[in-house]
DNA sequence: CTGTTAGCGCGTTCAT
DNA sequence: ATGAACGCGCTAACAG
């Protein structure tokens, strides 16, 4: 009779077998010589077990190399929770957006939460896919970055108990906590600081021009021209560039104009550094104006340093953590909108006066 | 009698209480008027089903919004398959890790598979008891970044059948795929660069000096002067710097040296950044060479442009990404160790000559 | 082509 | 304080 895998143990009766079937808790209940139900309120910390049982227990488990398997327990179990959250970002090798993944992250792990993090690439189709296969993964919440503009297709999913935040753009269609940044003033604050320095042609490079932070960014900017009785010159208007090149390519025009923007308003942080791409090339960084929205690393050590209007997004992330856990534990009050304010940062690029 | 929950229907039928209970796979047969296992294979695009059956399921799925639940599937499957893979990195707002995981994201979306992304830090406790964390999850497979000295707390789990593969460092105690970069010949290609534009005096700063990509790095650094006949000054060897502010530091006190370093060859990213700053603060920027090994976004925009041993996250992150799923494809083939080369990028800061 | 039965690993419910 | 039975949602192995 040949022997079992089961026989072929180790020095401290771990299983050698290369098809080693993972232990269960069935297996560390024969071990210890108790019932199932006894393994599962050690594993839990559920309180009364004798402190024999629970020493012979935790060798069995020990001595097995026992795992809890969190996907039967979490199906098993009356609240249904799976102790993981979908992180639906725009793009998560952006400075900005791992920046929110490692604040989500920092308050999820000490709470024993996974964290799923997906990128959309501003792509409605795939924050549809994407949410759809976090739902198939049964998580317990999910803080998106909205690509779409109509979130409603995650109604039913509220419905059925997943909390959902949203972050960065507030979301249409859905009564969802929002953690959303000061667009519209803040842009207006950078407009305006350029307009003090004396600028009147100012353009303004936005992104996908659907996007409600691209849209509010851009009222912000129309409304501090506006404030000064400066005409809007629609050909310094510039929107759906979609990636640095885009940007550098739409400054290179813009310039090539017969009568060009003396200072430039870039709404993302990818767009500000292709502007900054375009100018270099023609040896003009310090002397068309620059203040871009959205902060990123290094901006500081350019020459000149680059003034922007600084989101945190730090502060974006644990806040919307903050409220996604205090869902889960049972915050049940009405869904808000919370607002992480900007801040206006000096460095140099946004003091260039005017020529002349 | 009371109406029951699941009595109040909406128009398509979906549930409106605030309770409402996912739909399950019997619902969904209940309502299409067939059996669960018949339900089952529409879900999962077996072959072999009657188109009308298919359509009528089809319907009753819509109607429902019925998403399966991968966690009880993987449960019950043969191969016991979760789609889902962990990915343990250093930290995932450094630029260099974001690389790499949206690398794998790329690779494992399209095949159905979602990523569990977590940060260790380069602290030992917390690989250990992050890589448990993803093994309670039932992760198909472990991309990581060692942190220890030894990965052998992962035999076990290799065994049991959890494909494994690192990066960046090359483990040790695990017979496990690697995927590693030039640390050795690359950092000696960019001090060989420094000596040379005629440097002698090459300062070496590095991070935390137990890890192995630390020791390669310092012996490329080594290997380059010893073979030109340059002997090494203990006083210009500066590790276990874990920040951008401890290499500004370390560089301050270098640059105050009665008789300075004329280059510094940087051995991480982060450090790079950090010997920037206190040149910056100095006005040496023009006069001290510098050559950082990993290269980082807005490099080349910084004046002067910062020389870099680059290495290729994004090829590492896909490389580590293409074995690990070649592995959980049935790939048996032995272990291997792939390497990523680097290559030298010069943009000035390393082509500053010695003063005199 | 379709359905029936069994049970994955675990928490709940209720008995002892 | 401990355990037996049951079933979470789903797929495997078979039967028809």
């Amino acid at each position: 009779m040949p022997a079992f895998a089961e026989d072929h143990v180790g020095p401290l009766g771990s299983p050698i077998s290369s098809g080693a079937r993972r232990p269960t808790m069935r297996d560390v209940a024969k071990r210890a010589g108790v019932s199932l139900k006894s393994v599962s309120r050690v594993v839990n910390k559920e309180p009364g077990v004798s402190p024999s049982l629970l020493e012979s227990v935790r060798r069995a488990i020990e001595e097995l190399g026992f795992h809890p398997n969190v996907g039967a327990s979490s199906l098993r179990r009356a609240d249904g929770k799976t102790a993981t959250v979908g992180l639906l970002l725009e793009d998560i090798a952006n400075p900005h957006f791992s920046a929110v993944q490692r604040a989500v992250e920092d308050l999820a792990l000490p709470r024993g939460i996974m964290v799923f993090a997906v990128s959309h690439d501003s792509d409605p189709r795939r924050e549809i896919a994407l949410a759809r296969a976090l739902i198939t993964r049964r998580v317990d919440g999910l803080i998106l970055v909205p690509a779409n503009e109509d979130q409603s297709h995650l109604a039913a999913e509220m419905q059925a108990g997943t909390a959902v935040v949203c972050v960065d753009r507030r979301c249409t269609g859905l009564d969802a906590d929002c953690v959303v940044t000061t667009d519209e003033t803040g842009s207006a604050e950078g407009v305006r600081h350029l307009i003090d320095v004396g600028h009147r042609r100012i353009a303004f490079l936005g992104p996908r021009s659907v996007l409600p932070t691209c849209r509010q960014r851009y009222r912000g900017y129309r409304n501090a021209l506006e404030t000064h009785g400066i005409r809007i010159d629609p050909e310094l208007v510039l929107v759906d560039l979609n990636s640095t090149a885009a940007a550098d390519g739409a400054v290179s025009a813009l310039l090539a104009h017969p009568c060009p923007p003396t200072a430039l308003f870039t709404a993302q942080n990818l767009l500000t550094i292709g502007a900054i791409r375009a100018l270099r090339r023609r040896g003009l960084e310090g002397s068309v104006a620059l203040v871009g929205f959205d902060d990123f690393p290094l901006a500081d050590l350019l020459s000149p340093g680059v003034t922007v209007v600084a989101q945190d997004p730090t502060a974006s992330g644990r806040t919307a953590a903050e409220v996604l856990f205090g869902r889960l534990s049972g915050d049940t009050s009405p869904a808000r909108v919370h607002v992480v304010p900007t801040n206006l940062v000096r460095r140099g690029s946004g003091e260039i006066p005017p020529p002349g």
